[in-house]
DNA sequence: CGACTCCTTGACAGCGTTCAACAGTAGTGG
DNA sequence: CCACTACTGTTGAACGCTGTCAAGGAGTCG
């Protein structure tokens, strides 16, 4: 859900044993390209496949008729997305940038899982329950947190997800992280602007997209844990 | 996630085939009553049961630090929650009124999965599926609507679980539906008032508890669908 | 009856959205 | 090389939705 950008390829520490398990039989998986704004697949589009981001960045969502967008995760190298447990996906998937996935036939993997391959079945499990374990978090960080504090958490989660890199650079641009974080682009750049001038982080390189954090644990008060 | 009012018993058509399955086995399952208010399990705490509503409602939640909540679903006669995959829940669970539940050993059931049992690994991951299906469409609704479509979805959904009673009794409080919808009392209170003055629902009963829906397309009228 | 809880309503302020203008960069083509 | 366009991000100003605070009504319970 978040980006690994210190390193184009993934890392094999980003891969749990489970999941290394899953993408190690290559047999199964197929290289695909997608070029930057393109649809891996849409809303209520059979979930044929099942997916694996090897470079680059990737955004799932949903929109409303009238154009409005829920960002409901970004997928990032060494992510597997795409997993149904029903016939069609539920959310629209895009590359956020220039992406490299492998794929694999759904069939395949499910048909393992009617044969009694324990392990893929397990496999499954995992994968959806991590999804609905981000899920559950961010609808916390949807109904109670404040901008300040959205844009802090989102920050923080990237940082630890690249284990604290000196720079992290944003694949996807604010309008994104706004429809991530349930509010507009001026108020992610407000919020931004705002940790910049109390020297908590710094904004570099092509349009801002990369974020050096100077206070760590200033930033941290600024969010909320969930734990009562 | 809704409440099941217009019967207390649960009725048999409100649970799938695969869950009845489950739930038939009854020499797992053990009753327990919960009374108001009172805690079934706690953010944390090890999984170590399964639940089962058989009268009642039950309301999932995480909570920040100072106090802020964030109801994740509601949980009504049939619905089985408190499955997870790790070890541990990341919810607390509460009976919303006094409550009957029924309760298995998780034990008992992971050890069936372990062996390989196969129907009950499906039944556990479409489990896991429908909740991380309704915390999808639940993110949309935080992210991206306002009070009053936010109090319309509620609704309807509350509506078409019931199958369109004539009225609907809610059996949690303002401040539950409030924190459910990332809102506070007063912005539903003044939301429901304002559909009962344009005649599309009346408020009726103790504590304005009851509901009864006038003009369901003009209370669909108000919340966007979820396709583009 | 009094105390309590829950809900509603009003007044007001503030946070965040909306609208608008502008800066910086990249890409394109003359 | 420069002009032009397109895109992204930033910043300012004004508005409005929603939160906050406060008061009061209605029902419940001891």
């Amino acid at each position: 859900m978040f980006i690994q950008v210190s390193a184009n390829e993934i890392a094999a520490k980003h891969v749990s044993g489970q999941l290394n398990e899953l993408a190690r039989q290559r047999a199964l998986w197929r290289k695909v390209k997608y070029r930057e704004g393109s649809e891996i697949f849409g809303e209520a589009e059979p979930a044929d496949y099942v997916y694996q981001v090897r470079q680059g960045a990737v955004r799932t969502y949903k929109r409303l008729c009238d154009g409005r967008r829920q960002i409901g995760a970004f997928h990032l190298p060494g992510d597997i997305f795409g997993v149904e447990d029903g016939e069609v996906h539920r959310f629209r998937a895009e590359a956020i940038v220039d992406t490299n996935l492998w794929i694999a036939k759904r069939r395949s993997l499910f048909a393992r899982l009617a044969k009694g391959d324990i392990p893929a079945a397990n496999h499954v499990r995992v994968l959806v329950t991590r999804t609905l374990e981000h899920a559950e978090n961010h609808l916390v960080l949807l109904g109670c947190q404040n901008s300040l504090e959205k844009i802090a958490a989102f920050l923080l989660e990237l940082d630890r997800r690249l284990e604290q890199p000196d720079v992290m650079v944003l694949p996807m641009r604010r309008c994104d992280i706004a429809d991530y974080l349930g509010t507009t682009v001026e108020t992610v750049s407000r919020a931004l602007s705002s940790l910049q001038k109390e020297r908590i982080l710094s904004l570099v390189g092509t349009n801002h997209r990369g974020i050096m954090l100077h206070d760590r644990s200033k930033l941290a008060d600024r969010v909320c844990p969930s734990p009562s």
